[in-house]
DNA sequence: TTGTAAGCGTTATCAG
DNA sequence: CTGATAACGCTTACAA
């Protein structure tokens, strides 16, 4: 018996057809029960439910949404760095895809993931494919290229991102200024006097713009004249970082302490000073901002801002459902706090 | 014109016979040139697809899939600890996720994500909904309900699983017994002379099975006897180590260093011995298993085992297509390295 | 090499 | 409240 195992290894094909018969309505009558019509009435409703029940009867969903025209699918598009090694992806992405699946679940709809890196696999046509309503980005802002095609697309395509470089897309985004106001705050409280800014007003990215002028008004707040040390471009953050903090340290400017824009320029400024024989935490404190993976593992750990990463999933999803509603507004800034490790003094 | 900005907001809606109408040809040849069957000829080829372009076309997937009877899709599910904080999720998963997704993509097929948790949402039918062509459960042992859900599933279907508690599951795993070699004998060539094992032989985590037997054999091929001190059951992994440890040292049994069979478990005796006053890595080396996210964290950062998740998303992926396909087997390993931080001594 | 026509399994519109 | 009967947009025999 050959064919046997072929067919035991087949999972059955039930139509509502075959359920209208065991149950003895018309087939009609089968999808009405099933999707809860209310004219429908009980008995029938309970009859009908007992036969699909003992077919073990799921409705095709293809057939279902070819006639519906909706999907109830988001795709998930996660937009790497090429060539980089995906271990190496900032865990807070995955952690944001994680709680993006848990809303979109939460609202009824599936979530087809798709992980792009360069030009030869970007592809966002979920919608004129009928594979999706709606699509959701997620990725750095570093590659550009991606960016650039998605900027690109149908501009009647229901989509959302996290990350985008500039203002034009549909973003929704960490709370940038609330959060360096806060990392502003916990230094002044911890008793660091000059705090330096590493950053740039002028970078192509939107949340560096927006963690600075965060920073500049907490200071002013607090009586102090904002200072910032421009990272040069072009470069690697860790780079950028470490550059910063030379050329920081070497133009005779006071300070006690670092507000970096990034996690990864923290890191770059901590290793510099450190080498250059500065007290960490004593002398200098140092906050960065993003709760990247590396920053816990370094000496001292790095005390950071760090996103929700659960609203944040929530507040894609729930963006995404009202642009496809065509309903105007929905809230776009994530709530951020601060993790105290330490690279700032007790 | 309030109808216009709804209309705007719209992605055209273009099917095959429109295309076929721009290039003046049947419907069914504009789906056969599309899909590249060679009977067509060229010149009418590049016809339908310059008319196909014109018009933005993109095929309803949908109806392709009701048609074919297949979805080029894949499921994948991850299973989480009930009421568990996504961010706590170990990252490993995350990992294996993203190389999933990368695997499946690799081979034509899309990846539908789901998170479930308890069983208000465990849920597997993809195949009789025909949501997905086959299924891969990523998951952690400890979830037993989850693992007794999927386990009572038809048996036709075609599904792999990472994380299985037992044999009895269409597994993928790590190469456990190499693994714990690898530990073993990184030890002893660090000098360590009697190395015991925290972990159990009866558990029901096959892969604790497998790393004491690794343990065991690696020691007996060094001329040395296994000692293992067992964990004791139902507490968290974290507790279990910290018994264990606590048990260990008041034993008398003579040990100079710790094979855990997982990464809690060694960060538990590892807060144990250290509180006890030993020397960690000069007095006592520790090695876990797992590359455990709090692993790096720990002082000293914990010398751990850990798996190759590109690897591992490959042969998930590859394991699924060949049950689909009926062939029988293909590898269900994936190798381990050995990650040496600081529990161990230089 | 191309066209014709028959479904795939639903949901939704009409009647009754 | 329920039953016929059209679509939904594609792929694939079967003809020509």
């Amino acid at each position: 018996m050959p064919q046997t195992t072929d067919t035991a290894r087949r999972i059955t094909r039930v139509t509502s057809f075959d359920v209208a018969e065991e149950a003895g309505v018309s087939q009609s009558t089968v999808s009405r029960a099933l999707a809860g019509d209310t004219s429908i009435s009980e008995p029938t409703r309970q009859r009908v439910i007992a036969a699909a029940a003992r077919l073990n009867y799921q409705v095709n969903e293809n057939a279902a949404r070819l006639r519906r025209g909706k999907t109830g699918t988001l795709a998930v598009v996660m937009i790497c760095r090429a060539g980089q090694d995906r271990k190496d992806l900032n865990p807070f992405y995955f952690a944001l895809l994680g709680s993006t699946c848990a809303a979109a679940s939460a609202r009824g709809y599936e979530v087809l993931v798709s992980f792009q890196d360069s030009a030869e696999n970007f592809w966002g046509h979920y919608e004129e494919r009928r594979k999706a309503d709606g699509m959701i980005v997620i990725g750095t802002s570093e590659n550009t290229p991606a960016w650039e095609y998605f900027g690109q697309l149908d501009p009647a395509t229901n989509w959302v991102c996290w990350g985008a470089p500039s203002d034009a897309f549909p973003w929704v985004r960490s709370d940038n200024e609330a959060g360096a106001a806060l990392a502003v705050r916990h230094m002044l409280v911890r008793g660091y006097e000059r705090i330096v800014c590493l950053g740039s007003e002028t970078s192509p990215q939107r949340q560096f713009k927006e963690r600075y002028d965060g920073y500049a008004s907490a200071m002013r707040d607090a009586g102090r004249e904002p200072v910032l040390q421009r990272i040069e471009r072009g470069l690697p953050r860790e780079e950028q970082g470490r550059r910063a903090a030379a050329a920081l340290a070497e133009s005779g400017q006071p300070f006690d302490s670092i507000f970096a824009v990034s996690d990864e320029i923290a890191l770059g400024a901590l290793k510099e000073l450190a080498g250059r024989g500065y007290g960490i935490p004593d002398q200098i404190g140092i906050v960065g901002f993003d709760g990247v993976r590396a920053g816990a593992w370094s000496t001292p750990p790095l005390t950071t801002i760090e996103s929700d990463f659960e609203t944040a999933g929530a507040l894609l999803v729930e963006r995404l459902l009202a642009a496809m509603a065509g309903e105007p507004e929905t809230p776009r800034r994530v709530p951020v706090r601060l993790v105290v490790r330490g690279s700032t003094r007790p």
